[in-house]
DNA sequence: GTAGGCTGGCC
DNA sequence: TTTATGC
DNA sequence: GCATAAAGGCCAGCCTAC
């Protein structure tokens, strides 16, 4: 297949709102294909991606090398590609203004093959290698087929079609209807990889898909949890259900064939290297020979045994002197579920089976252990357990039907978080003054806004201390007023009082107080807000706007920072 | 030899 | 992780 | 309710420039 042809059903999907259009489009795409080698390679392509994520192959472009290549293909200077980025938001439509070419007519497979080496290329002069091979590639497509090639390394293909698209896509493709779709998606939950599914339908058909069974060593697509209001929404969509703590870590597949053990994370990454001491105590303690089991990683302080907050943890996430950290700050892993167990797919089993399946696993010792598990349909019970693991620093609760299967790869109400800033009289929010702002990409490009930079009052020095940038919590049409609104007090520098880091698109002088839901306060070592000399302030962990403007306030009525030292002080009282 | 820019991946 | 939007 | 897009903080790893 010509690139071209990918391009064009690309372009008409674009064009797309109905989904039910969308399968019908991509059932013709599929049809055309031939080989199950086109097939995968045309699948992972409109995935946005290259290989599946646990094939650990990252492109290692984005959008600093993406402008230098486009600029090196068309002859144009750096500047000029960043420039019409800004008004753009997206460089596939950015390199299709600078091609003046006529393109080469090159397969997909040329294409896929160029994309594929760009990404093996590694060590010394590598980013120019990157830059220059894929300035190479540009030069030989049309302006089309560029405006979807490079949205893939960029991650950003924006055609409105994800994963269950592309499974009613292929199951159409093979018979005009939808009746496949549970046997591909089943095949996809238990190998993730969709090239994999889409090639061997092609080639031996879905008989073959209906003998998928789980394998040790290939992550299983993770179920997800939605999230309550409350706690009466939890029991009203449950009743009688399993309460456990939410812990704030890592989430982990274990897979255990004997002493063979490879994790995997939520995203289905192999990070194995990450956790030396769940290797060897699955090796140690789990029971059954062959196991399948998920867990939350969370480290902890050896000397209390309190678990750490999030910031701690993350330092985990590395190849290198592992086990110096593993010292400083050893892992838990809290087991939640188990799903392969002694040669037994446990996955298609009730929690209550599941549950016992996962107990029976995990012998003595604290390396892996269960969470804990109150079954209950009282209400107040639940309230009582979720105040309990708030004191205990925890991140909320998870409730989980007791009767469902794991929902591999989806996000169902089976599951359902309930976090404290769920509940609206319990929430922690900032005034932020607006001091700038950001270009927007995608979608928001068109307005010329995409996300505020915002800050803290610090009234002993009179200064504006930036302490997130915020992107969320807007509509459509706030985002266009709130531009205009800006705009009028919009400055050429950065205004006198303020302290930033960060350089927006446009400086805002501060006049405008925002409000701003979080999660957490955390140190950050790219906000000013509370820098003492150094360089370490605070900045807010999943930032959402939910005022736009505060009218009653002035700039100066802001949160201050003494406010947000405090607030950090106390969601630290839990922890440490 | 190291600081800092860029990228990817975790939440 | 979060929120908004269209079907 | 589902599926998708746009965006947050921040860490480590890789590579380049000094």
């Amino acid at each position: 297949m010509k690139l071209l042809q990918l391009a064009e059903h690309f372009e008409r999907l674009d064009g797309l709102t109905s989904r039910n259009a969308m399968v019908d489009e991509l059932a013709r795409l599929f049809k055309s294909i031939e080989s199950p080698e086109e097939m995968r390679e045309v699948v992972y392509l409109t995935e946005g991606i290259l290989l599946p994520p646990f094939a650990s192959t990252e492109i290692g472009i984005s959008e600093q090398f993406m402008s230098r290549a486009i600029a090196q293909a068309a002859g144009k200077s750096v500047e000029h590609v960043k420039e019409l980025y800004r008004d753009t938001g997206d460089y596939g439509l950015t390199a299709e203004k600078l091609i003046t070419w006529p393109g080469e007519g090159i397969t997909v497979h040329q294409a896929y093959n160029a994309l594929l080496d760009i990404a093996k290329t590694g060590g010394r002069g590598s980013i120019e290698s990157k830059v220059e091979g894929l300035a190479r590639l540009i030069h030989r497509i049309s302006k089309k087929e560029a405006r979807y090639l490079l949205r893939v390394p960029m991650g950003k293909l924006r055609l409105g079609v994800g994963d269950p698209t592309i499974m009613d896509g292929l199951a159409c493709a093979y018979d005009g209807r939808r009746n496949l779709r549970p046997v591909i998606e089943n095949a996809y939950n238990l190998c993730a990889d969709m090239g994999l599914v889409a090639g061997i339908l092609l080639s031996e058909g879905p008989e073959r898909l209906k003998d998928f069974r789980v394998l040790l060593g290939s992550p299983i697509r993770v179920e997800l949890a939605e999230r309550a209001e409350s706690i009466d929404d939890i029991v009203r969509r449950l009743s009688r259900c399993a309460v456990e703590p939410k812990y704030d870590g890592f989430r982990c597949q274990v897979h255990k064939n004997g002493d063979e053990i490879i994790i995997f994370t939520r995203n289905l990454e192999d990070a194995t290297h990450m956790f030396p001491e769940f290797v060897e105590a699955a090796r140690s303690i789990v029971k059954a020979e062959t196991a399948i089991f998920e867990g939350e990683a969370v480290s902890f302080n050896p000397k209390s045994g309190k678990f750490h907050p999030f910031q701690v943890t993350v330092q985990r996430k590395r190849k290198h002197l592992v086990e110096a950290k593993e010292k400083e700050l050893p892992l838990r892993l809290m087991a939640f579920d188990c799903l392969f167990a002694d040669g037994l797919e446990m996955l298609y089993q009730p929690y209550t089976r599941r549950r016992e399946a996962l107990l029976k696993l995990l012998g003595e010792g604290n390396t892996i252990a269960p969470t804990d598990a109150l079954v209950t349909d009282s209400a107040a019970e639940i309230e009582g357990f979720f105040n309990k693991c708030l004191n205990a620093g925890f991140e909320g609760i998870m409730a989980k039907s007791l009767i469902s299967p794991y929902m591999a790869g989806r996000r169902t109400f089976d599951w359902i978080k309930f976090k404290r800033n769920y509940a609206k009289e319990m929430r922690d929010t900032a005034d932020c003054a607006i001091v700038g702002y950001f270009a927007g990409r995608g979608k928001r490009a068109q307005w010329g806004i995409g996300s505020l930079l915002c800050a803290v009052y610090n009234s002993e020095k009179d200064r504006f201390e930036t302490i997130t940038k915020v992107a969320t919590g807007l509509t459509d049409k706030d985002w266009k007023d709130m531009k205009e609104t800006l705009d009028a007090a919009r400055v050429k520098e950065k205004p006198a009082r303020v302290e930033s880091v960060y350089k927006p698109e446009a400086w805002v002088e501060p006049r405008y107080v925002t409000e701003i839901l979080f999660d957490e306060i955390t140190r950050s070592p790219s906000h000013t807000a509370g820098r003492d000399g150094g360089r370490t302030g605070y900045a807010l962990r999943f930032p959402r706007i939910i005022t736009p403007i505060r009218a009653d306030k002035k700039a100066e009525d802001a949160t201050t920072v003494q406010e947000i030292k405090e607030l950090f002080a106390m969601q630290h009282q839990a922890t440490q």
